[in-house]
DNA sequence: CACAACTTTAGGTCGAGCATAATTTTCTGT
DNA sequence: ACAGAAAATTATGCTCGACCTAAAGTTGTG
């Protein structure tokens, strides 16, 4: 259950050590904060800074989950009839649409952060690539056949991300508006999408359900 | 000049410190070496192993320079009338032809060696992403404009090389002869590229060089 | 041959990461 | 409500990578 104190105090903890190391890190640099004066700062011992994240970098990183998992469930979640490409497409838009604050509306302070610290550079690199693996097994799974060019697809469709996400980044250190930064985004996906088109519109399109309900014919 | 009775020990030095830390971390695997002990099998100081290699990682990725600046070479030497993802193709055959390391054909104990240390692997993923970086910036140098669209075929052209030399490990890995990876590498490498080819096919076509001494037209 | 420039060494500091055991807090069954 | 089980937190201490500084050793040069 989530439900119990129990459950309850580890997130609030938890989020509270997050929140703190955060704006920590973003006042004086990720580096020239120790773990201690995080915990010092959080009310707890060292030692419970670390159970909570074993890497000092995963303070900074604390959604990784869901920014690994994203493309992926873009691609399982793809409607009749549209292809994979589509899918991410589809499912950028929407991104943009939210606002999403994994499309690089990272705010100056923290991009500059990650920017400034070769370990939280290093550690975004990882999830990057956790990302096009897990986007990879995705296809893998879903065209049952799990060779080079799936790889291949998975690394193209997982580069519009990174590089937009690199562009947003670079507009927001730059200063830009959040809404400056939305409408450059969007337009330059329509570019990169569109130069993807020719290779994999028509790959891994999720073919028509079986028809529902209706007198089968026959 | 590196002629000098100093520079030559120090090459000598460096070199006898990289191939015994190589040797220990292929047998052992990298994280249970310590510095300490590469530097008393060298029969150096510690102090002298941090010198030369100011990181760990980099007793192990010696040559990362080398693999850096391959494509972004590879783009530079690309001949008129050809385009980039020709001169990558290119340089690819050519590596292959060669049976070139960095294609992936590093040896099991090697890759297992990278695989099974979190650290290696993540100085891979660097290496990666900066080889990947000096090919834009090759391209954006030539093509005079450097926006999202010039880091997304940086990002297309790299993944290329990424993800063969993934396979390439992985056959490497698994106990494939030298020729069956190569052969299979080609194979895969024609399909990629082929895949390439509708977006990339006429980007960043070098022009032909003004006419040599023939006598100028008019 | 002496002096300058450079390399190597010795010794020490700091912080991250990990292990273990003790202690406190929460949960469960009666 | 209470005892005991389970889990979270804390206290302590260690190893190692990374870094710093000053001294000692080595090579190059006038």
């Amino acid at each position: 259950m989530t439900s119990g104190l129990r459950e309850r105090k580890k997130r609030e903890t938890r989020q509270a050590i997050s929140d703190i190391a955060t704006a920590l890190f973003a006042g004086r640099g990720f580096d020239a904060v120790t773990i201690s004066q995080v915990a010092e700062a959080a009310g707890v011992a060292k030692m419970t800074v670390t159970n909570y994240f074993p890497r000092k970098e995963d303070l900074v990183f604390d959604r990784a989950d869901t920014i690994i998992s994203g493309l992926a469930d873009a691609i399982n979640a793809r409607r009749p009839g549209e292809s994979m490409l589509a899918a991410v497409r589809r499912s950028y838009a929407e991104a943009v649409e939210r606002a999403d604050v994994t499309l690089g509306l990272v705010g100056p302070e923290f991009a500059r952060m990650i920017q400034d610290s070769p370990v939280l550079a290093s550690r975004g690199l990882e999830i990057l690539a956790a990302r096009e693996q897990a986007l990879g097994d995705a296809i893998a799974a879903e065209t049952g056949r799990d060779d080079v060019l799936q790889r291949l697809v998975a690394a193209q469709l997982a580069s519009v991300h990174r590089v937009l996400f690199a562009e947003g980044s670079r507009r927001s250190l730059a200063g830009e508006s959040r809404a400056q930064i939305l409408a450059a985004l969007a337009a330059a996906a329509e570019r990169a999408f569109n130069l993807l088109e020719p290779a994999l519109g028509d790959y891994g399109i999720r073919p028509a359900p079986p028809a529902p309900a209706e007198p089968a014919p026959g």
